[in-house]
DNA sequence: TCCGGACCAAGTGTCGACAATCATGACATC
DNA sequence: GATGTCATGATTGTCGACACTTGGTCCGGA
């Protein structure tokens, strides 16, 4: 799990804001801290136990990451989660993956590319002998997505998928259930992305990942019309 | 001027980590503060009159939009502007501002488009008159992308390409003269956006304005290729 | 009973100071 | 003469404390 996060194995980050940013971030997307729940100064420098100093600055890259809102004078909140910013954000990852999957096709190396469909083969296997363990899926659709990215070699575009957009899905499939009935169909458009890196075709590559992207926020427009 | 960027009449906000943030980004971004420089905690602190606390969030807020690099215990430098990440920013400003402007296509007032269209009738004066004012052709651009970029609608995307990518370009313009022999063909281009935009053409408009960003990162290529 | 103003408490914004870490230079040794 | 080591200085990271703003509450009056 949290497998597929740029840093993640940052401990020991000699900074101490740096190390509670990480933590404070983790706790925000798994929910622990509740979505909308004000945080605190003083109470979050006892828990991490550490000074107000540190915890602010900590604060000031969680709200860069548009995680926390914060108004002066007025304290730090949890973003909440409304169904138009999710939607804005599959917006905004459509057209930033679908750039990434047309440079990937480009400047992929072979080898990168065997391991990723190696990644699709086990997740064939997973999606055809567990259908309850479509979150395992899920996790692993955010590790093909973060190969993709990696492999277009755009560092501006790692960290903006990466340290923002990838952390606020996760958010929001921790937040809701995201029992997922598109597993299937989600695996199929990897594997047809995947065979357009393969062959080289950057406009195809582009072209699929875009339309998986919008399928997929097409179930997510679904789901939240039926919950209505 | 400074006339695009987003919450620029933010004078007397309340708190001063966040007015200091301002200054030296717009410090770093006209070149004040020249690139590569080491940024000085109390050297800064001293330099705006106010202490350590707010500035070091003012640093965190900067690392945050790239215009600085921190390494723990050694301080912070502003970027280094290389080609690569030059290049880098286009391509992403192609990804994000192609699809701003097929939401903009479909979701602009009809108010905004005509305002849209007055500003490149504004800019064709200034361009049929004045060649030494590429400057200003130049601030104009970008005053165009903005529109274009708010007419979208959509708060994510307007804030990575105003509060991000905007201000790294104007750095790199800033920098480098940047003297665009461009700026006829670019107001062509811009006008043919507008167009589709106008007829309602969402794929079109997408199109145009990839080609037309794509066409000034071939621009700029060109360029590094003749000063190398 | 309802509205308005003043008081109070909590929390944020800011500051100065101390501890830990890193760069620079001189010095001793091989 | 070159290299490794150590001391020194400066800078960064962290902490505790103070001033100001905000929100709620209580009291008084209509």
């Amino acid at each position: 799990m949290t497998s597929a996060t740029a840093e993640s194995l940052d401990e020991e980050t000699s900074t101490i804001a740096d190390r509670v940013f990480g933590q404070v971030r983790q706790a925000i997307v798994e929910g622990q801290i509740p979505a909308g729940s004000k945080l605190s100064e003083p109470a979050l420098a006892a828990r991490y136990g550490i000074s107000r100093g540190p915890l602010r600055e900590a604060m000031r890259r969680l709200e860069s990451t548009n995680l926390v809102e914060r108004r002066p004078n007025l304290g730090a909140r949890v973003i909440t989660l409304s169904n138009d910013e999710l939607l804005e954000i599959y917006v905004i990852r459509e057209a930033l993956e679908g750039m990434a999957a047309r440079i990937a096709a480009e400047r992929m190396s072979d080898a990168a590319i065997s391991d990723l469909k190696g990644l699709l083969e086990q997740h064939r296997r997973e999606v055809a002998r567990a259908d309850w363990q479509t979150y395992f899926q899920e996790e692993g659709d955010l590790d093909f997505h973060f190969r993709i990215v990696q492999g277009s070699g755009n560092r501006r575009l790692i960290d903006i998928l990466c340290n923002d957009l990838y952390h606020l899905a996760r958010m929001y499939r921790c937040q809701f259930g995201m029992k997922s009935d598109r597993a299937a169909d989600a695996l199929k458009e990897h594997e047809l992305v995947a065979d357009a890196i393969a062959e080289r075709d950057g406009e195809l590559a582009e072209w699929l990942m875009r339309r998986h992207i919008r399928a997929s926020r097409r179930a997510i427009e679904r789901r939240l019309a039926v919950e209505r």
